[in-house]
DNA sequence: GTGGTCTAGACCACA
DNA sequence: GTGGTCTAGACCACG
């Protein structure tokens, strides 16, 4: 997988790895139980620090999208707890959803943002409303770009 | 309006104070055209620095919520061009979505997060439907041709 | 004349209102002679402090564009010593040709802006090309006069 | 590059500081892609407070002269849109032009400033016209699509 | 009285 | 080591 990073946005570069795997895990470019690539390798291929890449994997872990390995370092394990989900979801939403009322759009138009989100990256979403999903690797198109 | 600060967030302080002032503004706390209180004093009432508070302004003035008047200090004036707002939200969304895919949410899920927010905080919203907005500058002198 | 005062402008208020009567005198609005408002109306006209139209026309004094007068107040007089005009436009405009140049802007480019705004402001120009300010200086291809 | 800083001047130090490094650039002192020096290490060679670099620092990239690389620190970047750069530029002119009309200088008195200014730093310009430019990010990693 | 600027010194997250 | 954040206290320009 191609994973883009910006060393000049203000976010940190943990955690635009962090979002770049997790939209890779929700675009079905990883998936459950795929091994992500070494602490060393990612960071040679970016061409950041180790450390960084480090807290990434270590920040996928702690929200469970991760799990360690001994042997095969980190691997894609989603957690899908709804409940929990749901109550994450909506706490970083808040000020989303305040600001977007400040300038005036409606509930309709942030839904359409959602659903134009859904259309671009729900590949997940798919499969798991096919009923393909839990029977977890069900891999026929999942051959992920590079580890 | 009473402002919430957790010291021991791991959010900066004064990103915490521009959320809890957009959040202010969502539900018509403040309203266009009010004026905020001087750094100083609200540096005062939370227990924070002058300069944090300043900080806070500053980004809301870069953001579009607030513009800062040299006889009154920080006045509210909400900035909103829709499709440059949905282009800020769509953005700052993506990750939200891709975890919610991961985590098995489907768009429904999301839409009734969305709902519940609205419902929750979009008083501002409330008016604007009725037609009570836009009427960005309610000051006879404050609305200058050129900047 | 019409003063245009940007309270939200990061230039100060006597900064823009010196600004506007020195163009106001460009375009002879104002012509030699003439007398300004009182510093009582002016504040009052354009609801600023007393103090901050003092210290305009205070300015305006020092760069030699009013005289004070006892009985009539804040007088037209330009002061127009072209050598040290020269050398104070030619100080000013260093930051603004620097960064023409970072912009890649070519001198064509900036001397159409010149051009465009010596057409849109130029009456008091074209006085004195008729010849009818002190015969002076009537020659359109003179002395380089710049460091 | 060596900066020259008058602390007796009424203008910020900060400011000073960002007409420094952008007379830099125009001179080619400061090439794109060149990394500036640390806040910190920049504060003491001038022997200024960190902060004050800190706030040039912010000042330039708000402005399209730096962009702030979360590996290298500082770094030249010069946003180059030219219909901004012109408005930019014009807005900025406005009140040296009419000074200049005011002081009966004619618009090839103003002409001959900006060449002379443009002969004296318009070395980045020289480049520009050869064709050197725009390679605006020599860094291979540094150019990602989307910030 | 306001915000803007500058200084000084501190801690922490990031890389 | 970097920049980002926060604190504290100071002076000044502005209004």
């Amino acid at each position: 997988m191609y994973l883009e990073i910006d060393f000049s946005s203000d976010e940190a570069i943990y955690q635009q790895l962090c979002n770049q795997i997790i939209l890779g895990i929700a675009t079905s470019q990883f998936s459950d139980g795929e091994v992500l690539p070494s602490v060393r390798q990612l960071a040679d291929d970016i061409g950041i620090n180790m450390h960084t890449v480090n807290k990434a994997y270590t920040v996928l872990k702690q929200e469970g999208f991760v799990r360690m390995d001994r042997r095969k370092g980190a691997v894609i394990s989603v957690d899908s707890d709804k409940k929990h989900a749901i109550e994450t979801i909506r706490k970083s939403m808040i000020p989303l959803i305040a600001e977007a009322i400040c300038r005036n759009l409606t509930r309709e138009d942030v839904g359409e943002i959602v659903n134009g989100l859904y259309d671009e990256y729900g590949e997940y979403e798919k499969k798991a409303q096919k009923g393909e999903l839990p029977s977890q690797y069900r891999d026929e198109k999942d051959n992920p770009a590079h580890a």
